[in-house]
DNA sequence: GCTAGAATGGACTCGTGAGTCCAAAAACCG
DNA sequence: CGGTTTTTGGACTCACGAGTCCATTCTAGC
């Protein structure tokens, strides 16, 4: 593949990726893609022989690293208690400012979670994020500030379902509510 | 509409939620209601005159309900540890049984979040299971039990998303482990 | 039992969107 | 350069699924 090629590629994934996160990935069409990133349908299917699933899986995987990379520096340097409270003002930010839509979701549904594929994607972001947090939480212990006690992987485990669920809620009601309570509780909680 | 209209009508919303909770409601089709249900075109559109997006959402509405009525009568009766312990072996259990497939979620995302009709189900879905919860740790409170100062809903809010984000990352992955380390992290964090 | 309104069956239309194909243009490499 | 491969444009096919329509059958009340 030539450099123009990978060019070529990635215009139609970002632009793929723009279109899902303004209309859903239900209502993405093969044809909105090829208008916002003025391509040709012989393009679109020389990029991704498999058709529109390989699009939607690459966009998912793009879309999947967005997710972390929006949460750093802070997620990677949870050293201190103010460090936990500006890794939680980041995370209700991004998610407040990403709306009721929800691209990764949209794009997991239309692929069918069974899907080797997308499976692979989301447990990858899932395990990255929970060991992000679980190294925030022994660093924690190792100065003292959290119970060393108490288990750094199932901790991370609940601290994730919560905003997991928090971010599920705000979707589907818009209200900011429980993703805040997720995390307040859940950072107060391993702070006693 | 006649003893005959509403058993037929009600057979094809019970049908067509079957079949999404086997194939997911991207991948159903009106003619796939059509065959199971033992019933015709001309009946589908006879009872939802609104086409598919009415049928849908009278499904969704259908599987909201039974999400609380499978967490009964556990969820109406928290009163005591060991029945706090009953209803999160009940959650666990159901979504356990459900696999990786979710209906709500799957039919949310085919109607568009946005859509009123779609909010309205979901808001009231939370709403109720939130305000259950939180009538479950008042009564802990009334006996003693969970510390008084503790503010109720905010506590259900995070114990929620908990749950909503456990369920998420199991169908997502598969794994169950941080539907029961929510679960079992949020309840006994009320607990001290 | 008769009639108005409800329920049913199923053939038909119609738009849409995925995927194919091939020829023209551009890029790469010796 | 010249030949080879990659890239590009866009017309075309094809299947499928939503929704329409109307003729027929059934149901309920008088």
């Amino acid at each position: 593949m030539t450099r123009k090629g990978v060019a070529t590629r990635q215009r139609i994934v970002e632009g793929a990726a723009a279109e899902i996160r303004e209309r859903g990935a239900v209502a993405t069409t093969l044809d909105d893609v090829r208008a916002r990133t003025g391509t040709s349908k012989g393009q679109l299917f020389h990029y991704f022989p498999d058709g529109k699933d390989e699009l939607l899986l690459a966009v998912a995987k793009h879309e999947s690293e967005r997710v972390l990379s929006d949460q750093q520096p802070q997620l990677g340097d949870l050293t201190s208690w103010p460090a936990w409270q500006a890794w939680r003002d980041r995370v209700v930010a991004r998610y407040l400012a990403q709306g009721t839509e929800c691209p990764l979701n949209s794009l997991m549904s239309q692929l069918g979670r069974g899907t080797p594929g997308a499976r692979a994607v989301t447990t990858e972001l899932i395990d990255q994020w929970q060991r992000e947090i679980a190294n925030g939480i022994r660093h924690m212990q190792g100065i003292g500030e959290v119970d060393g006690a108490l288990d750094a992987d199932r901790s991370a485990a609940a601290l994730l379902a919560g905003i997991q669920g928090g971010v599920g809620v705000m979707i589907a009601t818009g209200r900011i509510e429980n993703l805040e309570a997720a995390l307040d509780v859940g950072i107060a909680n391993l702070r006693r």
